[in-house]
DNA sequence: TATTTTTAAGGGGAAAACCCCTTTTTTAGT
DNA sequence: ACTAAAAAAGGGGTTTTCCCCTTAAAAATA
């Protein structure tokens, strides 16, 4: 019988071992190797190793996360399928996953048995998607979209400073610029990422991963 | 041969399902159940279900958390190890998790190896540490204690609300309050958290997840 | 019972944040 | 070469935040 080969992608290394011995348990499955970061699976991918049918891929990991490292297999190896597998729920992450190319994407809260028959559907039919995901395909698709909020490079800097206990004054002397230059930096801030406040902002970047704690 | 039992609580299902399996390949463990937060080993516990050996306990986790899950196990199961399994590193959390009364304490980021041999020296000496936790075990028996704040239930609630874009006026309206008392609070708060600003007193909060995004 | 802490509220003032507006130069896109 | 966007700076004003200091009742603790 033909099996389909697996590679994990996850930072934690308990985790992955763990989630390796389970798909290890799927008789129509198995696993390659596991690889600590994104950067990892393209030296290997690069370097001609096994490349495998499926990728387990967790999103937040350092160095190079889950999101460019979807991307840059799509645009190397558009035959092989990833599925995330993720703890955040959030409408905008997944998003940037589905963008990127994602065959699958699942909630680490999933049973056992979802995680078999996803990796079945992908190496059937190149894809699985639940319920809550293709509704968010669907709102992306008719508009109602998740719009990209583009800030510039010193918008960004900006907004990382205003997360420190810095005046806005302190700032401008650490970005060497006029305050009433950074009174427009704000102000743009505030109607691009539509918040009231310096509170909003902080919140906001901390949440985006802009800023971190 | 006498086997040990284990408990697993994690709201991940995936993953507790992953580390069950695993655990169940080491011969002198046997996982009985798992749990999906705190309050579902409170229940089985107080009915009398089969009480573990050792609990395999996350920290982070809706409902109940690993602190205050490991408090309550310590009081009313003595005899019951707890190994606290985190992503985590952070100093505060893991003193606090220590002060609750963990006999170990290992990161996500370990070999399966190294939890092996954690459970097995705490099914034979009660307890396992690493180096990095016990300097900061040394360091807090020391003096240089990573000092336990207090702040007060009203001081609590006004911090959540700080948090969101309401200004402090608004806050008072909601509290039921005069803006002057919320200005003591905001005071008050400053000095005990050691902040400049609301900004310091946002971070503050969600860093320590007094407020979450 | 006595003491400390918490909760509640106020007066007054300085600093910072917030919100309009206009202008100029530089940089990037069609 | 033209247009749009980004970067930089200022004028002038309101609101909010921040920081003293004082008083007093209620609640927890010794």
């Amino acid at each position: 019988m033909k099996q389909f080969t697996v590679v994990i992608v996850d930072d934690h290394t308990l985790l992955s071992q763990a989630i390796q011995a389970m798909v290890n348990t799927f008789n129509k499955f198995v696993v390659l190797y596991t690889c600590k970061n994104g950067q990892e699976l393209v030296d290997k991918f690069s370097h001609q190793e096994n490349i495998p049918n499926i990728v387990l891929m967790d999103i937040n990991m350092p160095i190079m996360n889950g999101v460019e490292t979807t991307e840059w297999i799509s645009k190397n190896h558009s035959k092989v399928n990833v599925l995330a597998l993720s703890v955040e729920d959030e409408e905008f992450t997944i998003l940037k996953m589905l963008k990127a190319g994602v065959a699958g994407y699942l909630l680490k809260d999933t049973e056992k048995d979802v995680l078999e028959k996803a990796l079945i559907e992908i190496a059937e039919n190149g894809f699985y998607h639940t319920k809550s995901v293709t509704t968010i395909l669907m709102n992306s698709l008719s508009g109602n979209e998740v719009k990209e909020i583009d800030i510039t490079d010193k918008e960004r800097q900006f907004l990382k400073l205003s997360c420190t206990e810095l005046t806005y004054k302190e700032i401008a002397d650490q970005m060497c610029l006029s305050p009433k230059t950074i009174d427009n930096y704000r102000n743009s801030l505030f109607c691009k990422l539509n918040v009231k406040n310096r509170v909003g902002m902080v919140t906001y970047a901390i949440k985006n991963k802009i800023y971190t704690l």
